[in-house]
DNA sequence: GCCTGGCGATACTTTGCAGGTATGAAAGGG
DNA sequence: CCCTTTCATACCTGCAAAGTATCGCCAGGC
């Protein structure tokens, strides 16, 4: 049975005529005569009785032009759905990010995402950087916001682009000694109990702290470890000591608390977007566009790693 | 787009592969290439990525298959539905009845058909013959049993059977006169407050009385009107007056009234099955054949009126 | 590095069937 | 009783679906 015979079941039912159904159809009368005869064989049952006042269902052409009217709205919708999807107005995403990305490039970028397509799916996954280049490069996110580009077993399959600078500030209680202070130096963070959000899933970052404040390793291995920014400064204006984190901080002001530059001052891991290099999904262009959109120097560094292989081309029509 | 196109993203998406879905198809492996193409340019859009690994749907291939799915299960539901419906075994038996025929043939017939179509939907319309005839012929309902046949414009178009025989009975309190008599006569009717179920939608049984009673009218003018049977009893039994009614109210034993025979034995129009002569309707002809056999004189009766026009032929596949 | 094998796409041929035209058969209506 | 209407049948045509042969591409192995 092929769609075909449905529509001219359909047809023929709603003009309860062969000659009209066939012209409504666009063919002669004679084939949706032989389509319509067809169709009963293969069923094994009169679909219509043929009377002198019209063509009419029987009993079973009626249970048949239900089931076939719904058929057809099917494959109406399989056409429709299928092209919502591909220009990525419907689909999901899976993104995976760092805590202190909510604070500054995130809450636009979701947003606007949000604005322009409410009919994905968007799954927020918050995990450290390493579980979210593992999750990418297992297939089990679509984008990742990290500190630094992935490393590791097939990183290589996956493009990073940063998305956003960092450096590292203090943050303390407003009680503390060093509240009135611009900046803090290295000797003075030595002398606190000092709290960062950098364990084992946070390499870059533990890195650069570890840079930062030389071979004193004590100082950093004493450390409070929090698991976000929010962390960090809840702890710090308890009093417990200094908190250290991003720049990016500073975007969420608070009473009770300020902020401090670290002198010298240190650069902290990029923020990083990345993603699969064959994911050519028109979700993920449609949430690239705006990350695009969002700040024109993150366009452009796409723009050099995909290279002249534009994300979406995938849904695009032959000519 | 045809419903080969569906079967064979289904079976593509299935294997993985156009080689094997073509074998599993039946077909060569260019062809399945070309019919997902043309599909794919139909759509607007890529359905499966070729890849090394394996030949896996898109997005958009993903919400075109969920839609062909189920596209696919309703067209065989249509099949499926459609035979059911030829045999008889779903659709809608839409029947008028008079209310006497609750006491004898139609318990047995109701029942044996809930049991051998539980998935027809009886609806059971209680009335009065003359209304009955008129729905019938007017396409309102499917079959009628009625008190004589039904008479006036259209039912020639109707086949009609007898299907019981039934003369006059009396019935009377326990207290009354004449309860404890076997008979009684018309004499003694014409002496006393008659209870009758005849209207005017009761043609046939109003002209039984008038013939029964003479040109005295006044027994029968004044004569208190009930709707059916039962009112006919429970009025009998608050002794109003002596009940006229069908010798089937035998079969409603209640205590605190008497039956007696009325002499001349008077017989009431028979009880009579009729329906549409063009009405070819498995679910029609299993309800006959219901009725055949619950009586094997009525079978007869039947196959007379239609001849070697079988009920049911309308299924019968071709040779 | 080159060969080889596997897979999908392409080119071309074949064929089956949808659709067209002409006509027949049956049943009402004037 | 003929004529019109309407669906079915017969036969033909052309398109497109399916088949055959082959190409191009990439991956993996020697």
């Amino acid at each position: 049975m092929e769609a075909r015979h449905l529509r001219y079941a359909l047809a023929l039912a709603a003009h309860g005529h062969f000659g009209r159904a066939a012209h409504a159809l666009g063919i002669a009368q004679p084939p949706l005569s032989k389509q319509i005869a067809d169709l009963e064989r293969e069923i094994g049952a009169r679909l219509f009785d043929r009377t002198r006042q019209g063509v009419f269902p029987t009993a079973a052409g009626e249970a048949f032009l239900a089931r076939a009217r719904r058929a057809l709205e099917e494959m109406t919708a399989a056409t429709v759905d299928a092209g919502r999807a591909a220009r990525g107005e419907t689909g999901r995403l899976r993104l995976g990010f760092i805590a202190s990305a909510l604070l500054d490039p995130l809450p636009d970028v979701l947003g606007r995402f949000g604005r322009e397509r409410p009919d994905v799916r968007l799954e927020l996954h918050e995990m450290a950087s390493g579980r979210s280049a593992t999750a990418l490069i297992a297939g089990e996110l679509d984008v990742a916001v990290t500190l630094g580009p992935p490393r590791g077993a097939g990183a290589e399959h996956l493009v990073s682009v940063p998305i956003g600078h960092d450096h590292l500030i203090a943050v303390v209680s407003s009680a503390h000694p060093y509240a009135g202070q611009a900046s803090v130096s290295v000797d003075q963070l030595r002398r606190q109990p000092l709290i960062v959000a950098a364990g084992e899933d946070e390499p870059a970052v533990t890195a650069g702290l570890r840079t930062l404040l030389g071979e004193d390793t004590a100082a950093l291995d004493g450390a409070t470890v929090a698991r976000d920014v929010h962390t960090i400064i809840g702890l710090a204006a308890c009093g417990v000591g200094v908190g250290l984190g991003p720049s990016r901080m500073l975007s969420v002001p608070r009473p009770g608390i300020r902020f401090c530059e670290v002198t010298p001052r240190t650069a902290l891991p990029d923020l990083v977007l990345s993603f699969a290099d064959r994911d050519r999904s028109p979700v993920l262009s449609a949430f690239l566009d705006i990350v695009r959109n969002n700040c024109p120097d993150v366009g452009a560094a796409l723009d050099r790693r995909l290279g002249h292989t534009r994300v979406g081309d995938s849904c695009a029509k032959q000519p």
